[in-house]
This record gives structure tokens, C-alpha cells and sequence, in this order.
DNA sequence: TTCCTTGCAAACGATTTGCATTGGA
DNA sequence: TCCAATGCAAATCGTTTGCAAGGAA
């Protein structure tokens, strides 16, 4: 794949930012560096936790700033909280199993083949509805392995 | 498949009500017919219009012992607004694909062959994670026919 | 100096809840 | 009669915003 490894994100998302005359500050840094660790998409209260000492309210301006800027991508979980993931171009394609359990939610990444099965499964929703598809996401739910008794 | 029509829909829930002991009020009737004819998830304001005279927090109290009976889904749409629909034992399994211009979410139900297809998928990410898969839902954004301008 | 960014506090909007009242079996 | 259901108002909670102060180019 060509999404950017951990020593090449950093610069990438800082000419991302440059193009919008956005700087790429130390809070924000410290929120794409989160980010880029973690193994599923975090809420605003889990990056709060993982980026010490910037208040709530900025720590949610940064996460619009970088969500118009395109390098990062919003989603909402089963409760409807905020989570916050790198965009495609910089995390790479995947999709998100969460535990019914723990709540925790995990990426999954396909590969070649299974991507193609559901590219079929897609252009078929695609055709029957008329519709122009843009982007497609798998959500999938059960118990994690820690999480069954 | 085996899912109640329009005239046996109120009975299904009100059975499935009896056996919790609550009660299959006007107000919650309304909003289960008002699900059964709509195309895809609605949120509480949708209803709120469709089901005229209900103050919202008796909506969104009979939605909550709606879904907590199982009568009804909850779900969370792009920005995050809570938006129900009937349960698949009442409603069938579907998918949704939202328009990225004017923000509708429709149902979209899979053939035989596609759902197949998809199952395989879902097995290898199961698979894959470890999970226990006990749900999944694919979602697609796109535009819709009357929105590619 | 010029703007972007930050922090705090106040505002918002969707959803929930306390409490007294109503109504169905 | 008894307990669930309702309506209103007030409370919650995640998230956004106004405004004045701070900081990088």
C-alpha cells in the first residue's frame, strides 16, 4: 500500500494542513500521533485521555480543523458518540467490528479477495438503487475474545 | 421470508409487548405503523412529525421500551442522530445507503446470492479477529437520482 | 504586526428523567 | 383498584461557540 508510515505522517499531514494556511500544532500533532497508534476509531473523551493537558474545547476544534482538512474521518459508534479515525489516504482502507460487550471497537482490514466479493455485493446495492456509491463501510458486531465468558 | 405483513405487524408486537407486560398504546402504535411504511430509518424528529400530537418525551420514551422489547432498532446516522426502525424479525434484513447531498438513508435489501457473498466476507473477518460475529450492517453513501445534479 | 490558535465559560441540541396526573385492564 | 403510560418542565451530556489572551511566521 501507499499510506505513509509513522515517520512519514507527520509531514504528510502538515502539507495537508499548509494548503488551508492551517498550522500544525503541538495538540494536534499529539492527535494525529494518537491516531496513527491506535487499533480502531477513538472518541473525543478517549483522546482526551491519550493527549494530556488540552482542554476539551480545543481538542475538539483541532478534531474539525483536521476533519475539513480531510486527514481525518468522523464516525459515530452504536451509542452514537463521536469516534474519530486517520482518514483512508493516511490509515489505509478498513472496516470496524465492534464488542457488544466491552464496547470497544477494532479496524479489520480485507484482503484482496474479500474486498473483491464485497465490491460485487456493492455495485449490486449500487445498480438497484440507483444511486452513485462514493464509499462503502462493513460494520460488524459480536463478542471479542477476551469479552466471551 | 416470514415477516408480518401490515395486518399482522400490530399483532407480532403486541404479543411481544404482553409478554413484558406493557402496554400497546395508541402512541406506540402509531410510531410501529409509521416505521412499517417508511423506506428506511427514521429519527425521533421524523417521527415526531409523522406521529402528530405525541410530545417528544413520550416519543423517545415508548422508542426506548419499544427497542428494549426488541420491537425496534436503534441507529445513528452520519452526524450522529439516533434514527429507528423496525427490528429485522419484524422488518427483514436490509442494508442502508445514505445520500451524501441530501442526507436520506434508505433500505436496501440483498438478493440470495449477494447476502452469500457477503456472508463469506463477514466469516473471514470474523476469523480474522476472533470475534464471535453476532451482527453486521453494510452501509454505502453515495448520491441518489434525484441529487446528481 | 497579522492571523491562527488556545482556554475558559457560556450556549446548544438531542435525549433523558423527576414527579404528579391520567387511563386502561 | 393498581400499575403502566403520559405530559410538562428541568436536568444531562456530548459538542459547539463567543470572546479575550497567547503565539508563530
Amino acid at each position: 500500500m501507499d499510506t505513509p508510515g509513522p515517520s512519514d505522517l507527520h509531514d504528510a499531514v502538515r502539507r495537508r494542513l499548509a494548503e488551508d494556511d492551517v498550522r500544525y500544532t503541538g495538540g494536534r500533532k499529539a492527535i494525529v500521533a494518537a491516531l496513527g497508534t491506535a487499533g480502531g476509531p477513538q472518541s473525543a473523551a478517549d483522546l482526551h485521555r491519550l493527549v494530556a493537558g488540552v482542554p476539551l474545547s480545543s481538542l475538539y476544534r483541532s478534531l474539525t480543523v483536521l476533519d475539513e482538512a480531510g486527514v481525518l474521518k468522523r464516525n459515530h459508534d452504536a451509542d452514537g458518540l463521536a469516534r474519530f479515525e486517520l482518514a483512508e489516504w493516511l490509515g489505509g482502507h478498513h472496516h470496524h467490528i465492534t464488542c457488544v460487550e466491552c464496547g470497544a471497537v477494532e479496524d479489520v482490514r480485507l484482503e484482496g479477495e474479500e474486498e473483491r466479493l464485497l465490491a460485487a455485493v456493492i455495485q449490486a446495492m449500487g445498480d438497484r438503487t440507483g444511486y452513485i456509491v462514493r464509499d462503502h463501510e462493513l460494520e460488524l458486531e459480536g463478542a471479542c475474545p477476551s469479552c466471551r465468558s
